[in-house]
DNA sequence: TAGTGGTCTAGACCACCGG
DNA sequence: CGGTGGTCTAGACCACTAG
């Protein structure tokens, strides 16, 4: 069966069924999840999709759009609609404090590095405070873009106190390995976890639909002084992270 | 100044600002924030919106719709568009194995739940692997919404062998405190942890808009002999949750 | 340049809420 | 009942991509 008969209306479209967004975007799923559009392929162009299943053009942007908030299909202006190659979830660990690159280099996965911001800076007001700075006191910032076999998978925003590190271009994949050299690893920290429908800005990075379900953690560090060395700001994709944590009474 | 002025589209609405839907959107949150539009407070009617705004109606919803999905704005059919009462945001820690009820209770915080299925039932297949349950076997599983100050948080679905919850009606409000009292109380559990967006029959639940970022938690709990008690799913608004984890090396 | 998605319009009808 | 949000349409123009 061909994707365009699959999408016939006579099929699923029915007028007791609920919305014909809705319809459209159940019979949509089924095609995805049954291997009848499979990954990579192209959806039929939107005017095409209105004309074959009877909606108009704005109800099959509707449906559309949710497969897309979902992560399942991807659109590409002036190139088309297409379905999206599944992504493997990975796990991070919430009671062990370790470094992303050593973690996945752990399972033998490549990390790469976008870096979007690099260098020192006056602090912020939420950095000063966290970090224990004075006003007239610099901030190492670096913020990158986190990649694992070429595909985005996190924001990561870390601030420290200059006399920690110094030079922050020192650090070429791992923050840690570099603190490490230095003999000023954090044993400690403390992370605030919470779901967040990303923004336009934060989303373009990480390939996902604005309004995508995120991840996003904050982390404090500690030194085994009691010392805080860092405070970071992660915005994880929801569709690739589950992070496990182990709890007792 | 009343709402309806700071709404003329002099003052924002520009040709090289972008999308109009994104202008009008970024201009409803100044409102919001600056507090020209205070909480509870009813936006102008669609329509009426389009009409000051010099947009068409179909271009203030989709303004509309992404503040809908970020929880600062509510609709009701029938009756209006009203500007929500912000939420004050709740932690949970995620090293200590708490009872929500007497989590909530420590904070002096009232908890109810809303019954949605309790009862004795068939495992899902899930079940019967995590729980250790052959076919023949029956779960106990309750499935509740979780209100704090009678607003829905949470959505939690427990499932149990029989012999360690035989009569799920048991449970009134602390599952925790039921098994407590049989002597039956998990002391570890580990949580998987991931950022989604909510689906429509979940957010009428959550009174939230269908889309918003919510966090589901996949708990499975231990006894003391190491045997699973407990399986858990929930999910909680991403708006009003935030988890606390602490980390070591 | 042709074809795609992105934005926008004016207008219609339905479903629901409240006086 | 009138007014509100929810759905849907046909058609237009713009912005971007690719051959």
């Amino acid at each position: 069966m061909t994707a365009i008969e699959f999408l016939r209306p006579d099929a699923w479209l029915s007028d007791n069924g609920g919305p014909r967004y809705a319809q459209l975007r159940r019979r949509l799923e089924e095609g995805i999840t049954s291997g009848i559009l499979p990954p990579n392929s192209s959806l039929p162009p939107e005017r095409e999709l209105a004309e074959i299943t009877d909606v108009s053009r704005v109800t099959v942007r509707k449906a559309i759009q949710e497969l897309v908030r979902d992560g399942l299909i991807e659109q590409r202006q002036g190139s088309g609609t297409f379905i999206r190659e599944p992504v493997a979830r990975l796990e991070q660990s919430l009671s062990h404090l370790t470094s992303f690159t050593e973690d996945m280099a752990q399972r033998g996965m490549e990390t790469t590095s976008k870096w979007l911001e690099r260098g020192v800076f006056a602090p912020t007001e939420q950095e000063a405070q966290a970090l224990g700075l004075s006003e007239t006191d610099e901030v190492a910032r670096i913020y990158r873009l986190r990649e694992t076999g070429g595909r985005p998978m996190a924001l990561e925003r870390a601030s420290l106190p200059l006399d920690i590190l110094p030079n922050p271009l020192e650090v070429k994949t791992s923050l840690y390995e570099v603190l490490s050299q230095r003999g000023l690893r954090p044993v400690r920290a403390v992370q605030k976890i919470s779901a967040i429908n990303i923004e336009a800005r934060e989303a373009d990075l990480l390939s996902v639909v604005e309004g995508a379900a995120g991840l996003s953690i904050e982390r404090t560090s500690y030194l085994d002084s009691g010392r805080v060395a860092e405070l970071t700001r992660s915005l994880y994709r929801g569709d690739a992270y589950d992070f496990v944590a182990e709890l007792r009474l």
